[in-house]
DNA sequence: ATTGACTGAACGATCGTTCGCTCATATTCA
DNA sequence: TGAATATGAGCGAACGATCGTTCAGTCAAT
């Protein structure tokens, strides 16, 4: 890579970071183009040579979240036994998901998602990759006669990751911490919905 | 009342309507003023004598959803045995959020909680009403020996909300819907989190 | 006669985006 | 290799649109 790129690419991500800083503080659409400048040290005008728009910007961190979540899923050892690698999902998807960043951006997405297509399409992606890589340990977890064979597989996957993504919302708005108790008691119940009767 | 009152009050209705319209199809900070005064049939001067400012309009809409929450609340027998007051509550709740109108909103004043404090406090007020009338549910089924007494009452309620409420909106962004067999599936899950070991 | 619901033009601020411009770097050619 | 050219990162003023809000004025109900 030649010594211009190199830096084009640094400048790119240094506007990136210092959009989800804005974007964390003030949301997504109480952020100009100005803020983000500003905070990256960079002129308004310059954002556009490196992203055509505002929705472009949000993309790409969408895209950064999705390198985030296919680096965790990969790092899920699929040798492990289904019920310690389902503990290891949880705890380490609650890592992530306990980020100041993550809490704000995760909530701000979901609107977001909800009414624009083309970020919903990008969060929803995000999503199945973490549905599909939970739903295939509770798939390993019943073949080896751990888990409830009744169990949904996907249904419960998706139930889970949204107790585990909500949790540090939740939290959050109680204006509470999440310590090890409340670590454990999701454990617990997520434990309990996967235990075959 | 006067008929002054009256048509006042009734005028003040249909501007909420129209700003929950509003704020259903493009969020909050997308909805102008005028958008509000142009779908009520009234003229933006004429929104600042029924409500002081935007933010204003926002919390009387969250007030609104108290009082469907304590209708809801106050409508769910405490007679029933516990296990199928549980049973209602999930349903009931579900029946709730499968409104177009709750689906959006949720997630809208979810991500506008996480960073305004005074929008957090209404809508973790709603949600401290349905926590505590739900782990009440919990505690009767406990004292009568049908659920898991080890169970943390009041996490457990505070994550079956979250499942009821994240099911309609997880259902909206993959694009299906919520059926009958997605609503049993959940209700599965909650029964099995209660139940004994 | 008084009140207050109602109107719509107008205010200043801010929005996302554009554009003409400079200048350092990369590329091409003599 | 050295000079000419092309590229694109970077700047900041300016654009038109839209934002939330105000206010002088009208009119029907009290």
């Amino acid at each position: 890579m030649t010594k211009r790129a190199e830096t084009t690419e640094r400048r790119r991500l240094e506007i990136i970071e210092a959009a989800i800083a804005c974007f964390v503080e003030a949301g997504f659409h109480q952020t100009g183009m100005r803020d983000i400048a500003g905070r990256a040290g960079v002129s308004v005008g310059n954002l556009y040579n490196h992203f055509m728009d505002k929705a472009a910007l949000i993309a790409a961190i969408a895209a950064l979240e999705t390198d985030q979540v296919e680096d965790f899923v990969a790092a899920t050892a699929p040798g492990d036994a289904a019920d310690a690698a389902l503990d290891a999902f949880c705890r380490g998807y609650l890592a992530i998901c306990l980020q100041p960043v993550s809490i704000v951006l995760t909530a701000e997405f979901a609107s977001e998602a909800v009414r624009n297509p083309a970020i919903g399409a990008l969060f929803e992606r995000n999503r199945r990759i973490l549905r599909r890589a939970l739903a295939a340990i509770l798939e390993r977890g019943v073949r080896a006669g751990l888990f409830d064979p009744a169990l949904d597989r996907d249904e419960a996957a998706a139930t889970i990751i949204d107790m585990i993504e909500n949790l540090p919302i939740r939290a959050h708005l109680q204006g509470g911490e999440v310590g090890a108790d409340r670590s454990e008691a999701l454990l617990g119940f997520v434990r309990k919905l996967a235990r075959r009767p």
